[in-house]
DNA sequence: TTTAATATTTAGATAAGACTAAAAATTTAT
DNA sequence: ATAAATTTTTAGTCTTATCTAAATATTAAA
């Protein structure tokens, strides 16, 4: 059985291995982490020692498949303890973080069943991040970064990439949520922004939110 | 803010002076921590420094008015999360214990508010034992052991005193459950059994039983 | 390809919370 | 009231997870 911490390490390698499935490096680790590098090599030789990584010094880590199904098990809680206080108890997408960072440590498999049952079994988080299965699959999904989107089409809003409580309440304040409906008009090639149609509505979207809203074409 | 192992202190340090309000012991604590005296010394020191408690060296301890309110505040919670478990998630009452020892040390007043709500502000835990409210307020109940009941008295079970799985279970088979009308028929004053009438069905009581379980007379 | 910069690991230290063994204080019993 | 038994505290050690500083390995630059 981790502990609280290892399993926040083995959360960390593998949002950090989740695009590129390449090795990850010891500073990556302890960035993510905010520790040292220091840090990071300890608790890499403890999972090393446990079976949850492969790790060669100065090469950096892969989560081996325990490794894997540990960090999943924990992201799958992680969401849906954030589905259960957004639809159950009035909480905002913005402030479901912090909770469940608390909440996805709980140690029952029966909690985590039931909660799963209770929710009626949701296959995405507040976020539109996609939440494993008991069995550890992640539902796939065909999302792309609003920024990929081509002129003229029209796209629906379907997560994000960056959940700060930030951005998210940048997205709240321009009535951008989940299933909202974008239509790229252009794109401004001195600054990277796009104008886009919201609500019928001409607005325009800089850069960096363009790179941080997922979407779907139909 | 008190650490996790602070938390369950205080819990024990309440739950040793609820009855009679006088100092606990260091061997007192160590027993319900099931830890050594040692470890318990090292602990009310800590305590001590952070105002939550009163000691004096070899007099035994006494929690502040701000040890009681953290410790009240960890016992409202555990007792909301087991009514969530056994209202919402199919847990018995059995099984929710284990579970809610580790949802207790949640922090979010936020979500203690919302679950509250959420519960529609229940008063009493799935096994009878009062919820504290938000400001640290213990709901007073004139519950009885069901060994001080008086002959052809009628009741009702309230609660429990012994609220571990073997016992629960015990009532669980014998079809006695919170609600459950119990007349007192007679003592056996050999071995302290009762005669009683559940159900319409006469039964007999141990002295163990009636000893850990609370009614309440009309 | 040798040097410079960067990344990683090692060594040793610290704090929290637990332990054992021994010392000191308190309580109980004679 | 003193001795014996018990309780409590102290002193020193261990583990986990962190840190700083120094050493070593790797990568990038000249």
């Amino acid at each position: 059985m981790a502990t609280l911490s290892e399993e926040n390490y083995l959360k960390a390698i593998f949002h950090l291995s989740k695009y590129d499935k390449t090795a990850v490096s010891t500073n990556a680790i302890a960035q993510k982490m905010e520790t040292k590098a220091s840090s990071a090599t300890d608790m890499i030789k403890k999972l090393f020692e446990k079976g949850l990584i492969d790790y060669q010094k100065y090469k950096g880590v892969k989560l081996t498949e325990n490794g894997r199904l540990a960090a999943v098990s924990v992201i799958r809680k992680h969401r849906l303890w954030e589905v259960f206080l957004v639809d159950k108890l009035r909480f905002s997408w913005d402030e479901v973080h912090e909770v469940a960072e608390q909440l996805e440590h709980i140690k029952s498999k029966k909690l985590t069943r039931e909660l799963d049952a209770f929710l009626e079994f949701p296959t995405e988080d507040p976020h539109g991040d996609p939440i494993p299965d008991a069995n550890g699959i992640m539902p796939s999904s065909q999302k792309l970064l609003l920024a990929k989107v081509k002129q003229l089409q029209r796209c629906i809003c379907v997560g994000v990439k960056d959940s700060t409580p930030k951005f998210l309440q940048y997205l709240d304040k321009h009535k951008i949520a989940l299933g909202t409906e974008i239509t790229v008009l252009f794109r401004e090639s001195y600054d990277e922004s796009m104008a886009v149609k919201i609500n019928n509505i001409q607005r325009s979207i800089s850069k960096e939110v363009a790179h941080n809203l997922f979407v779907k074409t139909s």
